[in-house]
DNA sequence: CCACTGACGAGTG
DNA sequence: GCACTCGCCAGTG
């Protein structure tokens, strides 16, 4: 699909200055890239968008999204390969693992995801 | 203005 | 591989 003119719409409050919006944009048409069967990691994420070193505000700004959002924010997992959401007490664990898994994406016994296998290689 | 929290990551022992 | 620390940014009380 045309990620690349998907227009973000998820406002997240931040009506000011748009220093942060425009980060929060950034991180949302990075996301919006990766391709279906494949994951990125939230450090990933900010280096693509241009914000390296900032992979918290990555999930921060995934955080903000809401449901139904065109935002493919299932396939962005952590540096080891594993999903992390709220300490692993979130419902929205299980859609991930789930929409995952039914793109393909292979789980290891661990819970984890093989990166050497699954991660995405933007060229 | 300060303190605390949160979908993280790299470094250290 | 695990536990702990520090750095980074944004939002809330």
């Amino acid at each position: 699909m045309g990620a690349e003119g998907c227009v973000v719409t998820g406002s997240i409050g931040l009506s000011r200055g748009g220093k942060s919006a425009d980060r929060y944009r950034r991180i949302y048409a990075v996301v919006a890239r990766i391709p279906r069967g494949r994951v990125a990691t939230y450090g990933q994420v900010a280096r693509l968008a241009g914000l390296g070193g900032h992979a918290r505000l990555v999930g921060y700004a995934l955080s903000a999204l809401k449901d139904g959002s065109r935002i493919p924010w299932h396939r962005v997992v952590n540096a080891k390969g594993r999903i992390s959401l709220r300490g692993d007490r979130s419902p929205a664990n299980v859609v991930q693992r789930l929409r995952l898994e039914r793109e393909s994406v292979r789980f290891e016994v661990s819970g984890i995801i093989s990166l050497e296998r699954f991660r995405w290689r933007p060229r």
